[in-house]
RNA sequence: GGGCCAGUAGCUCAGGCGGUAGAGCAACGCCCUUUUAAGGCGUGGGUCGAAGGUUCGAUUCCUUCCUGGCUCACCA
């Protein structure tokens, strides 16, 4: 038989055949109803109204099992026959796993004790012409689960609940800060000089003005042009964009907050810093979400010399000349490579020291002339007033006491620059400009949200906690 | 970009050291009014990731390519 060849004509039959029986296949809404969890928690004998998708079917011959799903949970509704009619009974025969319907009936609870809706009346709500991944094992090919993340949400709760903890996170932080009277705030994602980090940037064009413009690589410039004006107390929780590497700890576009604080210094930004993740995980649990690490734990703060020193049994100091720090390298078989010393340090940092930062610590020390933004520390001048967070031995967040001597920021940004070379970018005199008005002394902590949703989640990799991570753009007939 | 592994039915997976493939779920038909991975009997469904090569013959062997995962390099 032909008919039977494809499930989906033969789906897409089966909405020719509801039209023909009067039936709308995609009616516009149900009205009035209650969510499934809702549902669940009523007495037996109370009437309900519940929609959602048809996600099983057991049928008996003259009555069927079914579960029905909507976001807040599953219920199962029990169609018989001899309550909804012969008609709509033999309609409901028709219906595939996939399709939603609204449904209206008495909870009862079965023999072996679950609750479920006794149907007097059901509507179809939308037909699915594919068939859903399967019920038992669930949709397991990690391209299809990134590619079509409907599906994977649909059919893999574990998946569905990471992504939901995200939400939490990023929630829970916003509250936290407007609750310490912190002003929520947008700035430009397009920029014509990016800013704020050192990463390359993905270019774009505006018609209009004829000019090549940048997408963001970090808000940072512009969240304290905020603190210029007056804005004491700012955050803001976006997108930033790197034109590099993919990993499974780097997504081209990535979510970051950055919370800046006026009159204090990064001393206050490890407490901020404490908090914040502290009262995402209660929030998490409080959730039902469990936690792998215990992040109660730990905050101490350690010297990145003295970390270096003990993990690599070298002795590190930050007097050290290039020439020092690439021969330690080389003994430690780390390539130096033709990059800046900093580089070279953040590799060994990370070879041999970073897996072995588990509780979370405040990593300081960190030379100032890498740091162009940051103070420079009243007692040593070559470090700057900078910490690093590290957790589970991923770096998760950054923060420092920021630089507003107007002179001093614009002598640190033409350095940058002269040491750049090809890649470098301009300076962003309209920053230095801001700044000769005058900025309050201020702390500024930026924390990377995919990668505290991993740490909550204990997920593997950043695309468990993007919706749609960015992945090779392919023609496929699907 | 380098290394390793993978791609077989809508989904989850077997298999084949060369003779064009199987299971479960899903689907289709019949039976079944408290099932829950419902059950019973029966049926259909596959350019075995793509293209070349070797061969009488390739899904299987070889080469190249595509896609993905992990990993290294670079970064957050």
């Amino acid at each position: 038989m032909d008919e039977t060849k494809d499930q989906y004509e033969l789906r897409k039959k089966k909405i020719a055949q509801l039209e023909e029986k009067g039936i709308e296949s995609y009616p516009a809404s149900f009205g009035p109803h209650i969510t499934v969890r809702e549902a669940a928690a009523k007495e037996e004998g109370v009437t309900v109204r519940i929609a959602g998708r048809l996600m099983s079917k057991r049928l008996m011959g003259k009555a069927s099992f079914s579960h029905i799903k909507d976001y807040s949970g599953r219920l199962q509704v029990y169609v018989r026959r001899d309550n909804v009619g012969e008609e709509a009974f033999a309609a409901f025969k028709e219906m595939d796993i996939g399709d939603f319907m609204g449904v209206e009936g008495e909870i009862f609870i079965t023999k072996t004790g679950e609750k479920t809706v006794l149907v007097k009346s059901y509507v179809f709500l939308a037909k699915s012409l594919r068939p859903l991944p399967e019920k038992w094992h669930g949709l397991k090919d990690t391209e299809t689960r990134y590619r079509k993340r409907y599906l994977d949400i649909l059919v893999n709760p574990q998946s569905s609940d990471i992504l939901k903890a995200r939400s939490i996170v990023i929630n829970e932080m916003r509250n936290r800060l407007l609750q310490k009277d912190f002003v929520e705030v947008e700035t430009p994602i397009l920029q014509d000089i990016p800013g704020g980090a050192s990463a390359r940037p993905f270019k774009t064009f505006h018609n209009t003005f004829g000019r090549d413009l940048y997408l963001r690589i970090a808000p940072e410039l512009y969240l304290k042009r905020l603190l210029v004006g007056g804005w004491d107390r700012v955050f803001e929780i976006g997108r930033n964009f790197r034109n590099e590497g993919i990993s499974t700890r780097h997504n081209p576009e990535f979510t970051m907050l950055e919370v800046y604080c006026a009159y204090t210094d990064y001393r206050y930004m490890m407490e901020l810093s404490r908090e914040i993740i502290i009262s995402v995980q209660e929030k998490l649990e409080a959730g039902g979400f469990k936690i792998p690490i215990d992040f109660s734990d730990g905050w101490e703060e350690k010297d990145l010399w003295a970390l270096l020193t003990e993990y690599t049994g070298t002795g590190f100091s930050p007097t050290d000349s290039f020439e020092d720090i690439k021969k330690k390298a080389d003994k430690l078989d780390v390539p130096p490579g033709k990059d800046s010393p900093d580089k070279v340090i953040d590799r060994i940092f990370s070879k041999y020291v970073e897996e072995n930062l588990v509780k979370p610590t405040f990593v300081t020390g960190y030379l100032s002339e890498h740091s162009p933004l940051a103070k420079r520390s009243a007692r040593d001048g070559n470090i700057s007033e900078r910490f690093e967070i590290f957790i589970c031995g991923q770096e998760v967040g950054n923060a420092y006491s920021e630089q507003n001597d107007p002179a001093v920021q614009k002598a640190m940004f033409e350095s940058q620059l002269a040491g750049q070379g090809a890649d470098a970018s301009e300076v962003d005199t309209d920053y230095i400009e801001a700044l000769e008005y005058g900025m309050p002394p201020a702390s500024g902590l930026g924390i990377g949200i995919d990668r505290i949703v991993m740490l909550m989640t204990g997920a593997e990799s950043i695309r468990e906690v993007i919706l749609f991570p960015m992945l090779k753009p392919v023609q496929k007939d699907y």
